[in-house]
DNA sequence: GATCCCCAGTCATACGTATTACTCGACCCG
DNA sequence: CGGGTCGAGTAATACGTATGACTGGGGATC
């Protein structure tokens, strides 16, 4: 029970000694050549002065729009999100709007597990790394998918991981590596399958060129796990490539249990370029996905579409950034 | 322009043939003997067939609630508020509220750069590792603070961080310990000075105990400068104690600097527990904070205070882990 | 001096919902 | 058969804002 009520535009408007309307006009900005510059300044004063602001939810009613966005993430907990959230909320608050963030894990079965229901109160839809048809039951808000892949009819906005996989790939051959092991994430993504059919093209095209693929969970534990089973075989592979660089981390616990040294007896390359990154040792071969940038774009094409606009679907390009962790296979 | 506008209780009103008092009273379950079964199971299948939903800012309006709090972060890139996030988000939905998110960094000078500035639909604040001053612009909103202290007059939820420093120097005072390093954040929160008191107070009442001091930003290349300067002393510590994981991994890159093996010839500690902590070589010695819980129990909080209860302020304790990076130093 | 126009505001209304106060018919009871 | 009661639903209203339609008065124009 607030017992409080803030002040409203009417008491602003008996305050200043004018019409509610006048008070609309001029916080409103709207009052070229229909307001006086004195009693603009006067309504402005006394509306200071009550420390009013505007209540929302009447604005929202009144304008049929609430400038307020969901972004739909697998997960807050997982460090690649965050610096996406971060560049749509830079972006939405330059043109004066809020971002609602709903996490959407896979395992969920929809928006009523999640505050979305709650949540009608949006303009539009950001989703990142979502299966395309989560959208289906969203037809009516407009919306972009992030990382997500080609979207059926929606604007997208896409890391270029098939040419960050073909660089890694690339940079390891010209090393001179051939037998490669794939530390895959088992994860139901179009970032994740894109990333494996990229890598096994470019070994596919190598002569003598073999590729093995152990998939795993996005943790430490588990990836060390499908490390070990991929280099325990008899031609064990002279570079991992793993899907993560939390991943790229198992494989690190995998190699040191097993006695082998990094890069002198096994090169690792991870993907994303999180901080974890540099925090290992040594230092992370990677691809760095900008992924502040997606959220910024994202926002963008939205913004966007919310005008009117037809956005056009955007890949924006991973860097190959070549650390500590690679280096020329020991035999040759 | 969203040419197709979504249907209204009098949309619904009308194809199930009553009025839109009736349609409301169904739909808001308060029709236990006004409205009769079989009437209330028409407009339920009405509402279906149309795809109703009610609009929020409407309802908002008319309840003058929001049902949505606003989460207030210094920033979602750290890996640390991801999971602050979840535990507020899950206990919220469970009461139909939402959840919003805002950073503010402490670099900001105010709501106006933030996405505050649209986000007055808001029926309370939660606000996690903030200065205590920022509520004082807010007063009129219901607040709880979270890893922030004591707070003048609001409800707060913290960690006992002095509980945990306290159990990690004992530790390593156990393990034979007796010059420290601080590897300190150099940030101005109230969980860092009461880290800093904390380790200070057990190594003065520590016989032959020696404390240094070296500041350093969040961030691994800083804090491996810092943890240089400490080590590169006449007498240097034989145990660096970092007030959070990520600093723990830029004294490992230190200690290999320097060629110091951890944790032969240098203990190395953390504090939070973040997914950095096993992925490290060796797995980090470090004090679990319990994240999720804090947003959850700060959550319930802040839902009593909606109701007007007034819930008394919590301190949840961390847990000391001991793994590989602590050991007895080699001058016994 | 009458007409027109424009400046500076105000009036009235609609947005979609929740809820209070009311109506109307049927039934019950004496 | 009349009055009371109850069940089932409706009419009316308020929440606070933004805006199109309107008004009144003071020049300017001829």
């Amino acid at each position: 029970m607030p017992a409080i009520s803030r002040p409203t535009s009417k008491d602003v408007a008996q305050e200043a000694g004018v019409s509610q309307s006048t008070v609309s006009l001029v916080l409103g900005g709207k009052w070229s050549g229909r307001v006086s510059p004195a009693t603009a300044r006067s309504v402005r004063d006394a509306a200071e002065r009550l420390g009013y602001r505007p209540n929302q939810a009447a604005r929202n009613l009144r304008l049929g729009t609430t400038r307020t966005v969901l972004l739909m993430v697998p997960t807050l907990s997982a460090p690649f999100f965050g610096p996406v959230y971060t560049g749509a909320a830079r972006v939405a608050a330059r043109h004066g709007f809020g971002v609602v963030v709903s996490t959407w894990p896979d395992d969920a079965e929809g928006p009523a597990d999640s505050p979305f229901g709650s949540e009608e109160a949006i303009d539009g839809i950001l989703a990142s790394s979502m299966p395309v048809d989560v959208l289906g039951r969203f037809r009516e808000t407009p919306a972009v998918m992030l990382d997500s892949g080609p979207g059926g009819g929606v604007p997208t906005v896409d890391f270029g991981v098939a040419d960050g996989m073909r660089a890694i790939a690339g940079h390891l051959a010209g090393l001179g590596h051939r037998r490669f092991g794939h530390v895959a994430a088992a994860v139901d993504q179009w970032t994740f399958r894109a990333r494996a059919e990229a890598l096994a093209a470019v070994v596919a095209g190598l002569p003598g060129g073999a590729l093995a693929r152990g998939a795993c969970a996005i943790d430490v534990a588990s990836a060390k796990d499908a490390a070990l089973r991929l280099l325990s075989g008899p031609r064990p592979p002279t570079a991992l490539v793993c899907d993560d660089d939390l991943i790229a981390a198992g494989a690190y616990k995998a190699a040191r249990a097993l006695g082998l040294d990094v890069p002198a007896d096994l090169s690792v390359t991870g993907f994303d370029d999180v901080l974890l990154a540099t925090a290992l040792e040594p230092e992370l071969t990677t691809v760095r996905l900008p992924a502040e940038e997606l959220g910024a774009q994202g926002m963008t094409a939205l913004l966007g579409l919310l005008e009117g606009r037809r956005p056009a679907s955007r890949v924006l390009p991973g860097e190959l950034v070549v650390r500590a962790s690679t280096a020329a296979p020991r035999s040759g």
